[in-house]
DNA sequence: GCCGTTTTCGGCCCGACTGTTTTCAGTCG
């Protein structure tokens, strides 16, 4: 929400900004409303979905819109964002306001937006209530709907007023985002369910989960199968569903217990790969293929690739991208931010996998805060084959987890050193989580951490200093010799903890000087650096360590998620540090 | 409101399901 900025009565610490700083959520969320509330106006479809594209843009930068303003950067240059757009956003980042969406208020109140966010009602019953009823808020539509008042309204009934009243009461409307790697086994095991019905072919999840973003609103499943098999029947009788949202032929919607809802869509073995296609978006990616496709007198949809009635591919995917002279593009890419240029120009990267990686670079052991030995994680890394495996406790300053002390620490190096003369195929790396403290210091002295293969530095206090500080603290801590890779570098939890303010690339073109790495944290909650981060980086020639900071040993199985963040910001094998041979490694992390 | 090796104006992706309807609008993805 806007409104954070502006007021100067309030006191303000001597040289800062009197201007609250303005993010990019606040550009974007500004564009949603106006969205929003023009489209209850009835405004032009089309000028609804600039504006939702904007924010969808502006939400989707690697930094902060409002540097880029600052440094007089061309913002009609950003896809979507036109003379018109790019005037706003200045306004919004100078001014913290958008009058445009201010006079629009006035004229439909904001509470109409949290109606259309519910479902079943979307911004023509909006207006409907609004005029017949006086309905302005969700507090105003949840009284008339038990009073029984809108059931009687042109185009309404009691069903709907029913299920109005009921999605209210459970709150339901607002964007509800699972973490993937929460739902894997939700998706696994209704995969497994379906698969196992007599008839059925291929069952497969398409839709974000396919993309493997980081979350997922919902999941959407795609079966092929004979002709007559009772799919949607057994679908919907599922053990776990807790309401059928609705069922069709072809298509139907269920929510489960746990609130994770799932659509599911049955296509002819022909059209498999058109239906992929289609169900796995995005959305923009989407209409950007179709858009060339319609370039070409060719019309693209869930059952084919068609030029007039006559079906020209549709098996498979490869075919379906063919008839539009393009490569198959990996899921982890659609997004429509360069992948369509870049695969009609054979310029595609060769994207990173799982078994590219050869070691890890964070963990942790019992002697802080993780929940197994030296010896344990050791083995776990090494049934998973990999070639090393890099200890790196806590230091002192994180007194909640037993933080090491330098003594503490030197005992952890020999143990390693003599574990590692035991050790068959898997190496310990001798490192250390350092906390990077409020100025800038680490947290242990120089002439042990020189000791180390492997120090990795991270901010764990003070995650609300302003940007230009917390920017300056963590490159300051890069100046230290020993200092290899920044840890968790955003500090972001999803769903929980917006990052710190810092400022991403300039950290980035710090950290190339210096001869350090960002890392991306393959927690599933943290996956920090993201995927713009990870673009940001590539383009810049910076490598990234891929880590799963794990704390027990089936921590070590994060670096799956860690590997799709990468793929999804175009990373290959060569930026990735652990994907070398610790010998290479070795030089890598040595600083001049 | 954006965008252009057809265009600076006139396009802008496409189909399924539901509820309330007698043929379809609204919503959703």
């Amino acid at each position: 929400m806007l409104g954070a900025a502006n007021s100067s009565e309030e006191s303000t610490a001597p040289g800062c900004n009197l201007l609250m700083p303005v993010h990019n959520k606040d550009v974007a969320d500004s564009f949603d409303m106006l969205a929003d509330l023009l489209e209850i106006r009835d405004a032009n479809p089309f000028r609804v979905r600039a504006y939702r594209n904007a924010a969808r843009t502006v939400r989707g930068l690697p930094g902060p819109v409002a540097q880029m303003v600052a440094d007089g950067e061309n913002l009609s240059d950003l896809s979507g964002i036109g003379a018109d757009l790019a005037g706003k956003i200045e306004e919004i980042v100078d001014s913290g306001k958008l009058s445009l969406l201010e006079k629009v208020k006035k004229d439909i109140p904001e509470g109409l937006a949290r109606i259309i966010a519910l479902p079943g009602v979307g911004p023509k019953r909006a207006a409907q209530l609004r005029k017949e009823l006086d309905i302005e808020s969700i507090g105003d539509l949840a009284e008339a709907a038990e009073a029984g008042r809108i059931h009687d309204l042109e185009g309404f009934g009691h069903k709907t007023e029913e299920r109005i009243l009921s999605a209210i009461r459970e709150d339901r409307g607002k964007e509800q985002r699972f973490l993937r790697a929460e739902v894997v086994e939700f998706v696994d095991s209704l995969l497994e369910y379906l698969r196992a019905i007599p008839g059925v072919k291929k069952v497969v999840a398409a839709g974000s989960y396919r993309r493997r973003r980081s979350t997922v609103g919902d999941i959407d499943l795609l079966v092929t199968c004979k002709r007559g098999t009772p799919v949607m029947d057994r679908f919907v009788a599922y053990d776990d569903v807790e309401e059928v949202v609705s069922k069709g032929e072809t298509m139907a919607t269920v929510r489960l217990r746990s609130d994770l809802q799932v659509d599911l869509r049955v296509v002819q073995q022909v059209a498999y790969g058109a239906a992929l296609f289609y169900f796995t978006g995005s959305k923009a990616h989407n209409i950007s293929v179709r858009r060339m496709a319609g370039k070409k007198n060719l019309k693209v949809n869930e059952y084919g690739v068609f030029r007039a009635e006559k079906r020209l591919a549709g098996a498979t995917e490869e075919e379906v991208y063919r008839e539009v002279d393009l490569p198959f593009i990996p899921p982890e890419l659609r997004e429509d931010d360069g992948e369509i240029e870049a695969a009609r120009k054979g310029r595609l990267p060769g994207l990173l996998t799982h078994d590219d990686i050869r070691g890890n670079l964070h963990a942790h052991t019992k002697a802080t805060d993780g929940k197994y030995s030296l010896r344990e994680m050791a083995e776990a890394a090494r049934h998973l084959g990999y070639e090393y495996l890099a200890i790196t406790d806590h230091s002192q300053q994180v007194r909640m987890a037993n933080g090491l002390d330098e003594k503490r620490l030197r005992r952890q190096i020999t143990s390693i050193d003599k574990l590692n003369d035991e050790l068959d195929d898997i190496r310990l790396l001798k490192g250390i989580e350092v906390d990077i403290l409020e100025d800038g210091s680490l947290d242990l002295d120089d002439d042990v951490l020189a000791e180390l293969d492997v120090v990795v530095g991270s901010i764990h206090s003070k995650f609300d200093l302003p940007g230009k500080k917390q920017t300056e603290r963590v490159i300051r801590a890069m100046d230290n010799p020993s200092f290899n890779i920044l840890g968790h570098p955003t500090g972001r939890l999803i769903n929980r903890r917006p990052p710190y303010e810092v400022d991403v690339e300039h950290i980035m073109d710090a950290a190339l000087e210096r001869g350090c790495f960002l890392e991306l944290n393959a927690q599933p909650e943290r996956l920090d650096l993201k995927r713009v981060h990870c673009r940001l980086a590539r383009e810049k020639g910076l490598r990234i360590a891929i880590s799963t900071d794990a704390h027990t040993v089936g921590d070590l199985q994060f670096m799956a998620c860690g590997v799709d963040e990468a793929r999804r910001g175009w990373i290959e094998p060569d930026d990735v540090l652990n994907t070398r041979s610790w010998t290479d490694l070795k030089k890598l992390l040595k600083r001049d």
